[in-house]
DNA sequence: ACCTGAACACCGTTCAAGT
DNA sequence: ACCTGAACACCGTTCAAGT
């Protein structure tokens, strides 16, 4: 009956957790197991048992945030009022919530455009998909009078989707302002619908 | 007459020197102010009289990195070939330049995007809007018969610029390949000019 | 102005050992 | 299966002192 059990038990999730705030208080750099392990009261060599090594956890946190990403995504379209659900409606809608997303987790975000797709990181590839894959459906139901095939929905939503993502690290960057990326933003879905098209068979 | 004269006389640049070769052999994580020292055959705390810390390396570093990016598309749309300029020859050339750098440099264009806009890293931002100066001309060039004034430049050219960079980050996270980045890069040049006409009073 | 070298306070990683 | 704790080999940063 020690308040300290041997097997913490939740060590992972609380780990995750902490992490998290981390990342979002004091940024990647200032992120360290031995001070992760310390605050959850473990030993420094516990994170080991879940994690092989730093890597893999900023690999889990990348993940994670794929994940939460594409719940804001999902979540922003749901609730858009009626007359708000036009073509630039839905697209704008998940392009904002990308961006505010980005702008809560900078470095989140960094680290999810950073993680690159080796073998050790299936994961937060795949999470990446799950994105894209949320990304594409609102492609397609925002555009499909103007195509029907699949082919044509992907290359569109890698396209928006890149465009998206190069106005948050605009911002994220400080290249740019807030107000200044929303604008950008509107500019961006306005020319996607537009260029899309008269660029679709 | 010693072979190591106590004023190395050109540390700095050396060490800017290998820290990007270093950069793009080894990657951000393995770059080490101490390493740096060691191999250029000077004492650890040298690298402290030309940068305050690890930090200030990394921005020199991107702030070159962005020059080193604007001469490249500058040397691109240069040698295009006469009948390839083209308002799509133009920006497409432009834009593979962009790519190539990336492809060939991916943690030094992860630096560049990553360096926040601090006081402390102005250099860094004036670097980045010499770039942009250098894409705005482009774009004016290129779309020139479309539109005449400035702000419309400007706001094209951040758009086509965050798209570009996007693509660059899904292609150095291995979210698509090289030859699908060429295509998406396609894609969304046709997309820009033809969005950009039908947005542009 | 630029560099040295000791000192300090951190890291990540490994691994035998414990429960 | 999960965690401990010592050990190792690195770091960045600071700063008095040297030239």
């Amino acid at each position: 009956m020690s308040r300290q059990p041997f097997h913490h038990g939740n060590l992972r999730a609380e780990l995750l957790e902490r992490a998290e705030a981390v990342l979002r208080e004091r940024g990647v750099e200032k992120l360290s197991l031995r001070e992760l392990a310390r605050d959850a009261g473990v030993s420094h060599g516990a994170p080991r048992s879940h994690f092989i090594d730093r890597g893999a956890l900023l690999d889990a946190l990348a993940e994670r945030g794929f994940d939460r990403l594409a719940k804001a995504v999902e979540a922003a379209v749901r609730t858009l009022p009626k007359d708000s659900r036009t073509d630039f409606g839905l697209l704008r809608a998940a392009g904002s919530a990308y961006l505010d997303f980005a702008a809560h987790n900078p470095d989140l975000a960094a680290l999810m455009v950073a993680a690159k797709a080796d073998d050790t990181s299936r994961p937060v590839h795949d999470a990446a998909l799950r994105l894209f894959t949320t990304m594409t459906a609102l492609v397609t139901t925002a555009l499909s009078p103007r195509f029907n095939d699949r082919e044509t929905a992907e290359r569109l939503t890698l396209l928006l989707s890149a465009t998206v993502q190069g106005i948050c690290s605009l911002m994220t960057s400080g290249r740019i302002s807030a107000t200044q990326g929303d604008a950008l933003l509107d500019d961006a879905i306005h020319v996607f619908i537009a260029g899309a098209v008269s660029n679709t068979p």
